[in-house]
DNA sequence: CATATACTGTACGCTATGTCCAGTAATGCA
DNA sequence: TGCATTACTGGACATAGCGTACAGTATATG
């Protein structure tokens, strides 16, 4: 059942409401009421289930390297896969519902950020990153472009994107040799 | 009457539907409907109308500080006047609304990033920014944060911000001496 | 066999949207 | 003065989605 609760939460763009889910999940809508609170709280969890294996970051030879490679992947993960539109709605429901927005923060974006964090932070203990830096600062800036474009999408997500973020933010970031 | 609208768009938070507008307004529910499509397009119109004056650039005396000075109004904007709130709820009325959607990037992002793009290709002609920067790309990581925090408050919306923005991003703008 | 748990499906109240229409008030034109 | 146009009223209506309530069914567990 939260197979098919997950399954449907990504086949549905990401407006889906609460009969849609029910009929999809072959489910009666009484039956989602006892174990999720709203439409977004079972849209999210089925993102946040299938998702779960694109948090870590990867391995690569230098910080640089590794942040654009990370940034690269969220884009591709955005960009083609249907998380993509899912987090594009739920980012809009999180404006009224508080829990939804303290769960995206929690759950998607905070491990994220930790995941970049830790890359920074490595960075400096190899000598490649500048200490003293702001590192929740730098992550919002490294990752902010892509959810912008993501909500407004004023700019297509490409993955040009990722070399322009770190062309820019590199050199504020790099130890100055 | 337009006034009307207008001042009930900045003071119903954002989330005001055509009822709460038009009794605000102290009008017909059909009045409204004969001069906009939905709510979200009154709020818009309030939204514009109140905030044409908070595109121009501020003149100073350098490139950089023109770029911060800039950030630091639109987060005081954002964060201590209701045309915030009221851009949170139509950013997130913009995910199931088109016509909202262009008009926010057209009437509200676009003329902001037209002004950064100014200063910066004058900064250019003053020899303090590189030259052959993807200003639109500039655009989009100076500005992203901003928006960013705004939808999800994961962080809050500080002065500071300005600062830690321009720290990251000048280094990769400035014109290598 | 008895009981608890999970699910069904329908019905209900509520809110909000967007449309329709008959009637009223004000404006402008002949 | 008479007539037409335009803007607004306010109430009624259809539609849709949410969240809850309730009586009934199936399944498993002791």
């Amino acid at each position: 059942m939260l197979d098919a609760a997950a399954e449907l939460a990504l086949e549905g763009a990401g407006g889906a409401g609460i009969d849609a889910i029910a009929a999809r999940a072959g489910v009666s809508r009484t039956t989602v009421y006892k174990w999720w609170p709203s439409a977004a709280a079972v849209l999210l969890e089925g993102l946040l289930e299938r998702t779960h294996d694109t948090i870590e970051s990867p391995v690569s030879a230098t910080t640089r390297e590794a942040l654009g490679d990370y940034l690269t992947r969220l884009i591709a993960l955005i960009r083609d896969t249907p998380p993509g539109a899912l987090l594009r709605g739920l980012t809009a429901a999180s404006v009224t519902d508080q829990v939804v927005g303290h769960a995206l923060i929690n759950e998607w974006l905070a491990p994220r950020r930790a995941a970049a964090v830790h890359l920074l932070a490595e960075g400096v203990r190899r000598g490649e990153v500048r200490a003293g830096l702001d590192y929740d600062a730098v992550a919002d800036v490294l990752f902010a472009p892509i959810y912008y474009r993501l909500m407004y999408a004023h700019q297509p997500l490409t993955d040009r994107l990722s070399a322009e973020i770190m062309a820019v933010c590199w050199p504020g970031i790099a130890a100055s040799e």
